[in-house]
DNA sequence: TTGTACGCGTTATCAA
DNA sequence: TTGATAACGCGTACAA
C-alpha cells in the first residue's frame, strides 16, 4: 500500500456500482445530504471490503488546506520546548491537524529555508517558539497573510497572536524574592538583548531592584539561552565583590552559574543564591528556585489561538498571557551575614 | 500568498512566454536536458520575479512521494526521546525530508490513530520509537510494505530495519560495575516486560549477576519508563533486608529509585549504589552513574537507514547496533563494610 | 529544443 | 437522488 497499489475512491466507485463523487459524499458530505440508504450502506460496505483511504494529498490539492502547521523551535533537544511542542500536538491532533516539526538550530538561514519548506508544502499555518527570529522575517510572513503565532516572545508595536507569560512581572518577583531575603547584591545573567525576552526580563528585573534601592548594574549578559553562556557570564561576576544572589534569566543559565559558583568554591544557598526562569524539569531536579512556566499549556494555548484563527472568521484574542509564579526551592536562602557585610 | 493567490507553474509561464512544461524542465530537469539557455534565464528570472514556490502537495501526487517522514514517539517530554527526534530531524532536512511528529502518549489507540495518518498523508516511511507499540500493529505494517525503521527496540525474529544499542552486553556492564565495587546484593528495577527493551537488560543483567555467582532474584519490575514506576518499584525493594546496590532499567526509574532512597534515609551512594542506563542530561546534573546511550546518534542513523532504504534500492544494511559504554558517576562507589556484612 | 496531452486522487458544481 | 465534468498544480511521454 506504500507503493503505486493505493486503493482509490475510483475502485471504490467501480465496487459499489456508483460514481466517485457519490462516494465522496457518502464519506464525506453532512450526514442530511439525502443519499439513498441503500447506496450509502453499499458504499461504506465497499470502502470498508477495500480499506479505502483518501489522500490527504488529493484532497488537500483540491481543497487548499492540509490540516497541517508547522512548529519552529530553536532546539527540541533545549528541555524548555519539549513540553511547549507536546502541548502543541496534542490540540493539534485532537483538532485533526498535523505538526510538522522544524529544527532551526537558532540559525537565521535555516529559519528561513524552513519557512520556505512550510509554504511550499503548504501548511496551514505555523508556531513560532524561535526567540531568536528576526522581527523582519516575521514582518515578511505578516506581510504576506501568512498566520502564526508566537510562542513566548512578541514582536514590538504590532497585533501578532502571541502566547508568552508576563515577563516583566515575573522578573520582578524573582528579585523581590531575594530581596527579601535580605540580599542586597543582587546580580543578573541576562538573556541576549536581542530577544523580546531577554529585554523584557532584564526590564522588570532592573525595575524591582531599582524600586528596592538596590543597585541594578549588576548585569552580565548571556550571549545564548545557554548553559555553557550562564558558565561564562556567571565567571564574570563571581571574581572581586562577587554578589550574594543572581538572577539568571532561564533556567539552563541558571545551571551554568551554579556549575561556576562550583568551580568557584561557593556553596548555594549558603553563600550565594540563585534563581532561573522556566522551572524546566531538571529545576525540580536540582532544587532550584525558579519562576514557573506552564509550557504545556503554552504549547496547547498557542496551538488553540492558530486553528482558532485558522477556522473561525472573527479572532477571539490576539495575545494570551499565562500566569507564571515563583517556585521557591532549595537554591535560595537567606545570605551568610558576612556576605551582607561585605555589601 | 496563504490563501489562493499563490503563484503557479502557469503563471510563471505566461510571464516567461513558454509552457508549463518547459518551466517545469527549467526548475526541475537534469542540467544537461538541451535547454537554449536563453529560454532557460528567462524562466528562471519569471520565477524569481512572481516569487514562484511549487506546490509540494501537487508534485507529491504527481510523483507519489512526499518526502515526509513520520517520527513516533511515546512521550516528547520524555528526556530520552527529544536528542533523538532532533538526530532525525537533521538527517531528514538535510535530505529534503520533513518530518511529522507524532506523540503516541503510549496508548495503542492513538498509535493505530497516527499510523492510520500517516498513510493517508502518504508519508514515505516512519520512524518508529514507541516502545511498546505491539509486534502484531508492526507486522501489518510490515505486511503492507510500509517502510519503517524501528528506534531502540527490535521485534522478535524478523529483519525489520532497527537501530539499537547491545542492551543484553551494556547491562551485563553495568552489573560488573556494581559487583567490581564489592557489592553482593544487586537488585534491579526491571522496565516493563511487555517491552523487548525490557526484556533484554533484564536478561543481560541476570546473566551477569549469575556468571558472577551472585543472586539474580532480586528484581521488581516497573509498570511504566517512569520516574513514578521507579519509585514505586524500588520502595519494595528498600524494605527489610534491602539491596546495597541497584541497576534501573533506564534513568527515569533510577531517577525514582534515588527519589525512594532519600525518602528511606538512605546515603547515594553512601549507603546504596544506583545505575541507571541511557544518560539523559538530568544523569549528569545529578551525578547518576549510567550507561551512555548515543541519542542524536540513534535519531540520525535511523533516519539515514530509513532514507537509504526509501530511496536506494539494495539495502546497505538492515540493523544497526551502535556503541553504549558506561559512565561513572558518583551514584556509585563502594559499598559500606556493614552493608556488605548483612549480605 | 519546446509544446501537447494526460493523469496523479479529490471534491464542488451543475445537470439530469 | 445520483452522474458527469472540471479544476486543484505539477511532471512526463510523446509529438513536433
Amino acid at each position: 500500500m506504500a507503493a503505486g497499489d493505493r486503493t482509490t475512491i475510483q475502485d471504490v466507485a467501480r465496487a459499489a456500482h456508483v460514481h466517485a463523487s457519490t462516494v465522496s459524499r457518502v464519506l464525506n458530505g453532512r450526514p442530511e445530504l439525502l443519499l439513498k440508504l441503500e447506496t450509502r450502506e453499499r458504499v461504506v460496505a465497499a470502502a470498508a471490503r477495500l480499506r479505502y483511504r483518501p489522500s490527504v494529498l488529493a484532497r488537500s490539492l483540491r481543497l487548499r488546506r492540509t490540516l497541517t502547521l508547522g512548529m519552529l523551535v530553536p532546539d527540541i533537544a533545549n528541555p524548555f520546548f519539549p513540553p511547549i511542542i507536546k502541548g502543541a500536538e496534542d490540540v493539534a491532533h485532537e483538532r485533526g491537524y498535523t505538526l510538522v516539526l522544524c529544527n532551526t538550530a537558532d540559525v537565521p538561514e535555516r529559519e528561513a529555508t524552513y519557512l520556505r519548506v512550510l509554504r511550499e508544502r503548504q501548511v496551514d499555518g505555523a508556531l513560532i517558539a524561535s526567540t531568536r527570529m528576526a522581527d523582519a522575517t516575521i514582518t515578511a510572513l505578516r506581510a504576506d497573510g501568512f498566520p502564526f503565532v508566537l510562542v513566548n516572545r512578541t514582536t514590538q508595536g504590532t497585533r501578532d497572536l502571541a502566547v508568552t507569560v508576563d515577563n516583566r512581572v515575573a522578573a520582578g518577583e524573582a528579585i523581590v524574592h531575594l530581596a527579601d531575603l535580605g540580599h542586597r547584591r543582587i546580580a543578573q545573567v541576562a538573556g541576549p538583548h536581542t530577544t523580546a525576552t531577554g529585554a523584557e526580563r532584564l526590564a522588570g528585573a532592573r525595575k524591582a531592584l531599582l524600586s528596592r534601592g538596590l543597585d541594578a548594574s549588576l548585569v552580565v549578559e548571556a550571549e545564548a539561552w545557554s548553559e555553557v553562556a550562564g558558565y561564562r557570564a556567571a565567571r564574570q561576576l563571581l571574581i572581586a565583590d562577587a554578589p550574594t544572589a543572581i538572577f539568571g534569566a532561564n533556567d539552563l543559565i541558571a545551571l551554568g552559574v551554579l556549575r561556576a559558583a562550583r568551580e568557584a568554591g561557593l556553596r548555594v544557598p549558603g553563600d550565594l543564591s540563585v534563581v532561573g526562569f522556566n522551572d524546566i524539569g531538571e529545576s525540580a531536579l536540582i532544587d532550584l528556585t525558579t519562576v514557573h512556566v506552564p509550557q504545556e499549556e503554552m504549547g496547547a494555548a498557542a496551538a488553540r489561538l492558530l486553528i482558532g484563527a485558522l477556522e473561525r472568521d472573527p479572532i477571539a484574542e490576539r495575545r494570551v498571557v499565562l500566569a507564571a509564579r515563583m517556585v521557591v526551592r532549595g537554591s535560595t536562602a537567606a545570605p551568610r551575614l558576612a556576605a551582607l557585610e561585605i555589601a
